[in-house]
DNA sequence: GATACACCTTTACGCAACGTCAATGTCAAT
DNA sequence: ATTGACATTGACGTTGCGTAAAGGTGTATC
């Protein structure tokens, strides 16, 4: 039985453009062309094309069928083991999508309140993706992958009155520490207030405190010039004053 | 603040082409252009993207987006109600792909049953497409959709020795058939014993049979030319002969 | 023998959402 | 003045075909 383009396309059930692109990519070439240029199709290509149905119906890539059709040494079956993975990694996916857009729904008690907690969303991750960016490998290398995790945790866990606290306590900071800069004390009342401020600040991000590591980020902020930059910004000379207060805040001098 | 490209690119954590494209088909436009060309992004423009992201995330797409971002009184909730029943009818694709696949790998016991039964399915499917193109409306028209679905449901559900048996059948039907017409005999024993079997063969595909059904069906034999060339393709007049035979098997005279 | 009509061919653009050069201009610093 | 990082606008590539467009072929009919 030999069959033309339409013949055999109506026969299982696909288009004409669809032989003639396999045809193009070069997984089912026809038997041969007649005299006329049409493409001529018979039993093999027929048996052919069911296997490429069958596993286009899994959801194979055409690609990855070419190496199962072409190459008779090729392992189906493991093929098949590792397309189920895949799969079963876009269900999760599919699932946590579902869960996220329920959640959302739920959360749309009028438009307003979803809008702020988008924004709000959007602003923890940018808030770490940022941090994760410009600081994130010398961060990691001095305190390690697991600080660095968990701080960036506890910042998507934060609830949205929580962030807003941290924010808030940022902008405290960084007035009573302009303030402090005044009076030329490290030791006195306003940066002592500034360095339990930076304390508690530093509770928001950090699941343990210690006098030494508040100290030794202190430091940091001296030694790495993107800090700095940032503290002295409105005041140069700031990241060294905040040190001196928290260090003298911690007791602890390097 | 004011973000160029690259700086808004890595504080949202996309690429420069993502902002370039979400320009390009208008869906997030820079505040304004510098007088380099420069795209210039404010915080309006910050928290717009951060929208589009949110959304993106949950998968939907672009064009979709475009219209929650751009268009206030659009509605959100419904769109993402929408949008939900999408996610899950592809997940129940998705869970039915699993499913398929992995009968599919524990049918795998070693690779040759699996590409028989691969071919199998096929022929099954290529068969009731075959016999739908071909005679599809007359023999509905005829018999009424029922009976037509009804058949092709018992193909179907038919096991691979049922598939073997009726295409062993239809063999046996043309070979004691063909022996038949020699004896130019309709009512002798080998034509009769080809009319048996070809009730035997149709009750494969019927649901139920009878006699005036098998007669019917075999005028439309010869009055069919696609049936009446199939048959005589090797000897003319085996259409009539063989509706001679049933004839006078099932004693009805149309 | 002309006409109609169904079927065949190749060529090529379109789709979604960008990735990836390529060629070229700009900014800040050495 | 040069370097290096960053910006710009094209424009092609990806996946799996759908959908014309422009033209040749096969068969039946008038």
């Amino acid at each position: 039985m030999e069959y033309t383009v339409q013949k055999l396309a109506s026969l299982a059930g696909i288009s004409t453009r669809t032989l003639r692109y396999y045809d193009e990519i070069g997984i089912l070439k026809p038997a041969r062309i007649n005299s006329s240029g049409y493409r001529i199709y018979g039993q093999a290509e027929v048996d052919r094309l069911q296997q490429i149905l069958f596993y286009r119906e899994l959801g194979v890539s055409l690609d990855q069928i070419k190496e199962i059709v072409t190459d008779p040494s090729f392992d189906g079956a493991a093929a098949l083991m590792e397309h189920r993975q895949k799969l079963l990694e876009k269900r999760e996916q599919l699932d946590l999508l579902i869960a996220n857009v329920e959640k959302t729904i739920a959360m749309t008690e009028g438009r307003f309140k979803m809008s702020n907690k988008e924004k709000f969303e959007g602003f923890k991750k940018k808030m770490i993706d940022e941090n994760e960016k410009k600081y994130g490998k010398e961060v990691r290398a001095k305190y390690g992958d697991d600080v660095v995790n968990q701080s960036n945790a506890k910042v998507m866990n934060m609830s949205e009155e929580q962030y807003q606290e941290v924010t808030a306590l940022a902008e405290e900071i960084k007035t009573i520490l302009a303030a402090a800069m005044k009076t030329g004390n490290p030791a006195g009342e306003l940066a002592q207030k500034a360095a339990d401020l930076h304390k508690r600040w530093l509770t928001y991000y950090w699941k343990d405190y210690s006098k030494e590591a508040h100290a030794g980020l202190a430091q940091m902020y001296v030694d790495d010039e993107r800090f700095k930059a940032y503290y002295d910004k409105d005041q140069p000379g700031t990241a060294e004053f905040l040190r001196d207060a928290i260090e003298i805040y911690t007791g602890i001098k390097k």
